[in-house]
DNA sequence: ATCCTATCCTGGCTGC
DNA sequence: TGCAGCCAGGATAGGA
């Protein structure tokens, strides 16, 4: 699924083919992609608008639009389970999973796919609303070893739905949830308020480094959906430790790996590696 | 405060 | 071979 390492290599792919287009006409094939917001309203706001810049904001992909130099509202993304964008020349066929299009002023298109039609692409106003409800972004100064270990400890949640909630640090989701715990030594059904400073460090520094190899390997790809914008698969699930591993040894110890359900995610871990 | 369940979706898998 | 039924999974809403 698309992840922070995932989002993040889609914005840098298309930044350098979106930044300084100006859009041309929307084509809303699934209204829901698009907030549900009547085709109408969503082609006036973007049509005419210039693309000022590309960004990530945990999961989320804002697109800065603006009008004459002045702002002009953004377009937020959303890949969800599914998602994936792609700028090509207009005669590319997006195929039936095609959700949205937008006509750039160098006679490429973007495309919005999604599969399962989860994902989003939604014009709005204020962004900030959006994004504020957000944790720490897990790469940035922000996320600190000091921080994350006091949040651990104010709370009193098991660690693998923590990790998955954006509003506790932004961008973690199944697979690096998993892979984090595991290596940092850590169960997923640990309670954060019982987890020592040392443990609290290591997690701190997992979830970094994992994240940061992924996105060097341009993210995971385990089944058919998930590709860079240039259609390529990531390489990040080759490092997979836990995830998908079910009844296969673990890398570190040799003990099978574990699958079970967490707050309704399928979790996997190392029994021997992660002890409660 | 935290957990649990349903919802949104469809391709792919399982089992008959 | 065909088909019904189940499952995954990010985010969110509502109830326990």
């Amino acid at each position: 699924m698309p992840e922070l390492p995932e989002v993040e290599t889609v914005v840098r792919l298309i930044r350098p083919r979106l930044v300084g287009r100006t859009i041309g006409a929307a084509d809303v094939a699934w209204r829901r992609t698009v907030g549900g917001a009547p085709r109408g309203r969503f082609e006036r706001a973007v049509q005419g608008a210039r693309i000022a810049q590309v960004w990530r904001r945990g999961k989320f992909i804002a697109i800065d639009l603006e009008r004459e130099g002045a702002l002009a509202g953004w377009l937020v993304g959303h890949l969800r389970m599914t998602g994936r964008l792609h700028v090509e020349s207009a005669s590319w066929d997006a195929g039936p999973y095609r959700r949205l299009s937008l006509d750039l002023d160098d006679g490429r298109r973007f495309h919005f796919i999604d599969v399962r039609k989860f994902g989003r692409l939604v014009h709005v106003f204020d962004l900030p609303a959006l994004l504020g409800a957000l944790g720490p972004e897990p790469l940035g100064e922000e996320f600190t070893a000091e921080g994350f270990a006091d949040g651990l400890r104010s709370r009193r949640r098991r660690l693998k739905p923590l990790l998955l909630d954006q509003a506790f640090v932004a961008g973690l989701g199944n697979i690096y949830a998993d892979e984090s715990l595991h290596r940092a030594g850590l169960h997923p059904l640990a309670r954060s308020d019982r987890v020592g400073r040392a443990a609290a460090l290591r997690l701190h520094a997992a979830i970094r480094s994992v994240l940061r190899e992924a996105i060097e390997r341009e993210g995971s790809s385990f089944d058919a959906f998930y590709r860079t914008p240039e259609g390529r698969p990531g390489r990040y699930q080759d490092e997979f430790q836990v995830y998908g591993r079910e009844g296969e040894p673990c890398l570190t110890c040799g003990e099978p790996i574990t699958r079970i359900v967490v707050g309704q995610r399928g979790t996997h871990l190392c029994r021997r590696c992660q002890r409660r």
